[in-house]
DNA sequence: ACGTATTTAAAACATGTGTTTGAATTGTCA
DNA sequence: TGACAATTCAAACACATGTTTTAAATACGT
């Protein structure tokens, strides 16, 4: 437990080495992962003692709660869901700019990249920092995809077959970013980054709207598009 | 470096300690990945002593590609990509087919759930193991997608819009494992697991048809879809 | 039953981990 | 400057890890 600068007026280099530990934690929680990352490497990158993670911070555990708070804070001020957009805009601007933003958050080059490598290891290996990302930022988040996806269906936002879609949407925007260690290898000629936002976002756009325009039109939440034979198709 | 029975002919208990080894080895590193299990948790659970993991598998490494090489077979084997399929199935119902087959893998209970946990790992931390499955197991799945792909778009399989396809196809089924955090946190109501493989299955499928089907009429590569005025409306 | 090879077992080894300690250093204000 | 708190540092601590060692136990052919 650290009291820092109880009564300090000015402070000349405002919390230095603390700064720089957090920057340096940063990268390599991004990179490794909360369990795989040791205090010896964070101090070795921010160039301070072993000791000074559990003096300022506590302990590894609270470094991380700090990296996590901070790492979130950077991508969302930098990304917002409704980045770019002017008022008034049509609800298929509205998804094309939610695609964009929410792909540019994840494939952020440098400091920008540890939110989407921080978030895929939390799924992996869930910390307590998950359920107040999940209030503060995704649940905001995926009510304003709701909203968008239930005015392209024409139903309520809290609708099942807008929920479906909107997981559809996301899950599109994720693949690229989660699954990039088989994509790489698969097609080695295409490695996707941030420099194939547009290009991916533009797609993920075009063929969610695309399905949604069907759906718009197919009132049934039953079973419709896909021919009724394929009803006795299952697995045994 | 151990040699197994040189030159045995019938064995009673056929590798009893290696068997248990394995199970049990499955069962932790699909639940914790590589780096953070233990080989004292794995022999613990495999009733073996610690030093049984360096006489049968030399080693961590090669008790973990052993481990692999198992689920991977479990998992495909159970799940083939044409599972339930019938000869002369249209394009729609091998698609179908090929999203449920996807999904019973990925979401399988107990020891079919082995694969999609030790895959997810592998997306975080990729080891050896994923170059030797992406060529044995993904890459010859890729191209089956292409082709029920292919034919739908009725372009040909190795097309840019139809790898595109393929991807968001995918992403949509991998989705709802990989973020199952974030979606049980975000919706506790509804929480996927194995026994919702159907009801997933037939919305990514109708939700892919639908895309797949309004793609199929614009044969303009570029954006279509997406009125024209969203160009100017990207990021500053 | 004997002898040999295979398998198991307990202990030790070498290394790496997060954390603590206590002294040295630095910064700040009277 | 000098006292006092804040900060840094090297060393050590306590524990966990993968692996090795060495001896005992077991299986199996003759």
């Amino acid at each position: 437990m650290s009291v820092k600068h109880p009564n300090a007026v000015a402070i000349s280099a405002p919390e230095e080495t603390s700064r720089q530990l957090l920057e340096a934690a940063s990268e390599v929680f991004a990179r490794r992962g909360y369990r795989a990352t040791t205090v010896r490497e964070i101090c070795r990158l921010a160039g301070a003692n072993v000791a000074a993670v559990n003096y300022h911070y506590g302990g590894k555990d609270g470094l991380y709660a700090g990296v996590m708070q901070y790492a979130q804070q950077c991508a969302y001020e930098k990304y917002p869901p409704d980045l770019g957009l002017r008022i008034g805009a049509t609800a298929e601007q509205r998804l094309e700019a939610f695609v964009r933003s929410f792909l540019l958050r994840i494939f952020g080059d440098g400091r920008e990249a540890w939110h989407g490598k921080l978030m895929a290891h939390e799924m992996i290996e869930p910390t307590r920092a998950l359920d107040a990302l999940v209030e503060e930022r995704i649940r905001p988040m995926s009510k304003q995809l709701g909203e968008i996806v239930g005015k392209l269906l024409q139903r309520p936002a809290g609708d099942k077959s807008v929920r479906m879609a909107c997981l559809s949407i996301v899950g599109q925007c994720l693949f690229y970013h989660h699954c990039k260690p088989v994509i790489s290898r698969l097609f080695p000629d295409e490695a996707f980054g941030a420099s194939d936002v547009d290009r991916l976002a533009s797609h993920i756009t075009r063929f969610s709207l695309a399905a949604l325009e069907v759906m718009a039109k197919d009132r049934l939440p039953a079973v419709r598009a896909v021919p009724r034979r394929l009803a006795d198709a299952r697995h045994k």
